[in-house]
DNA sequence: TAGTTAAGCGCAATCGATTGCGCAATATTT
DNA sequence: AAATATTGCGCAATCGATTGCGCTTAACTA
């Protein structure tokens, strides 16, 4: 049933001329006459011809590709850094290859490879929960593919670095709840192993310190990113006497989580209990009430990571061992942690 | 900066063999012997080698890649169709590329022309919100390259199609409005030449004709997908005295928009207004009042649309004039819609 | 008008991997 | 031991497009 492919020398034979001639006047080769170019373009719509990019890219040695991997594109933060990778690879030309890790170092390993073997000529990436691992990224260094990590990154990596202002944003988004009267604050967040977690809860921690509150230990969860989770230690956590006041989530989900447990058990959101959550998720800004959160600029952190990416390529540059580019999250205050202010 | 890419003739150099050799010693190829196959093995990963896909896929003229376009990748049902096409390409062994259209005919067609050229193996597609034209997947066929669509379908084009029972679904939903009470059920949703809405529409109609009801031609929008466009209906239909009791809408976001200026306005409800969405977005059970939505089965769409195309793939069937598969929704039925029912 | 330049196109190698065919060496069979 | 089968690998073409070099023929310069 199908017809095989056709190819310029389907074109050439039909116009009595060589490939070469067919492939030069397809690029609008100024050594080919209009007349002839003119004929092979108008053949080419005829026998309905498309170029094998998989022949081109051989042998040009290039794929006008980039890769990139991420762990959900599901996630709000990450479509929108989609979008913003693709506005900047649009303007260069190049494609762009999306694998989903789905938070499995195994799959991301696999994706790696893949992009590997389809040439890519570039690597975006923001490591999966489980990536302790660098080994994969390297072995794509090896081979001559540029690596830019961003969000989520192993600092420890050498390669071109676009980091969220995590630390400094959480610092701020704790000193607002400490601002609002809230004293017990108790963090719910992900493996410190992941730079973003460390520096949620370092700057969650720094602003306790500096406002000399101390922080329970019983009220620290570092394996918390679900809803689930967030629901399974609000009961853990708030049917005893002794509770926090607050919860500083380092996810949107978690918070969700925690919010609707703590509601249900009957506390009231912001007055008895502030929440506040991570990510920006478009659901924050409809729920009852509004979750405050933090928005990771994720059409920025895409385009600044491609075009670190493109200059990397651009450069030759493999191991880029300049600064991390920072990108400053935006809080967005909202109803969780808007207790009416008490004086402290 | 980079080194040249290794390829199969630097194992063969090193190791004093053809690349014939390699290359079957690195298939497993039977001819070869075992002490071969672990040197080349061994020398490969000394190496870095990666073997060339480009090269590979033009020598075995197939790519192993099939092309998905969505009109967008932050939309929860096609989020879902997603997992759903990996999970079953991933058991045969291919790979995915995505593309978005952004909603723009123009951006699918470019995708389209994407995907011929990298000889994608088949097209998977949702179309975008202003095709009306099917051009460009006649030229996919034409250039030998089966299309399955999927939710939204040109109905006229001839190929694989995966449809939601869109017109059940809205008819039992608008007959669940009718049971709760409502009677004067104003409509918005997208173009009508979309199948759909058309479909949703049509359920939408039937069901108040089979119940009596007249609808009101003021009350109905086809240009109704957006947040905005919803408050903005809500303002016009509901500022005056005559004014709807009940919104079907044929999206979530209008829904979303629809309640939440309703709510603004001073509207209870459910108990005032009710309002159905459509697409069970995962804020729809998060806010107050929840809003009861169609869960539309992405995940099994997905794995249904991917297990067709692979079945065309496989029997090398261009034009599939089998019947659609259709995959029955699930009424999600939520506090927006449950008034205290009233006797008719 | 002889000599130079440019226009228009063909030849053939190349990108990296695959594979049918063939050949020699070894193994197996009778 | 002769005949046959098998093992192990090399040769060379091939996939489709690209491109440096070279050869005509036409156009132009002095």
């Amino acid at each position: 049933m199908d017809r095989k492919k056709v190819t310029i020398n389907d074109i050439a034979e039909a116009l009595q001329v060589t490939a070469s001639t067919v492939a030069r006047a397809l690029q609008d080769h100024p050594r080919i006459s209009d007349k002839t170019k003119k004929r092979v373009i108008e053949k080419a719509r005829e026998l309905n011809y498309h170029p094998n990019s998989m022949a081109s890219n051989l042998r040009k040695g290039k794929s006008n590709t980039i890769g990139l991997v991420i762990p959900r594109i599901n996630r709000n933060f990450f479509s929108n850094t989609i979008s913003g990778i693709e506005q900047v690879l649009q303007e260069r030309g190049f494609q762009l290859l999306i694998c989903q890790s789905n938070e499995k170092f195994e799959r991301e390993v696999a994706n790696i490879q893949t992009m590997i073997q389809n040439r890519v000529e570039g690597i975006l990436i923001s490591i999966s929960e489980e990536t302790q691992d660098y080994s994969h990224l390297q072995l794509a260094q090896e081979a001559g593919v540029p690596v830019v990590q961003f969000d989520r990154v192993g600092m420890q990596f050498p390669g071109g670095k676009v980091l969220n202002d995590d630390l400094v944003s959480a610092f701020d988004l704790t000193n607002h709840l400490i601002d609002k009267g809230y004293r017990n604050i108790g963090y719910v967040g992900g493996r410190q192993y992941l730079n973003i977690y460390q520096n949620r809860f370092g700057g969650f921690q720094q602003a306790m310190d500096a406002r000399g509150l101390t922080l329970n230990p019983a009220w620290v969860s570092h394996d918390a990113l679900s809803q689930e989770r967030g629901e399974e230690l609000a009961r853990a956590w708030f049917s005893g006497q002794n509770h926090p006041d607050a919860i500083f989530a380092a996810s949107d989900f978690s918070a969700l989580g925690m919010l609707l447990e703590v509601k249900r058990m009957g506390f009231r959101v912001p007055e008895e209990v502030g929440i506040t959550g991570y990510a920006n998720e478009p659901f924050t800004a409809l729920i009852v009430p509004t979750l405050t959160s933090v928005d990771q600029k994720g059409l920025q952190m895409g385009q600044a990571a491609a075009r670190l990416l493109l200059d990397q390529i651009d450069s030759r540059v493999l191991t880029d061992i300049s600064e991390p580019i920072w990108i400053r999250p935006g809080l967005m205050i909202r109803e969780s942690s808007m207790r009416k202010s008490q004086a402290e």
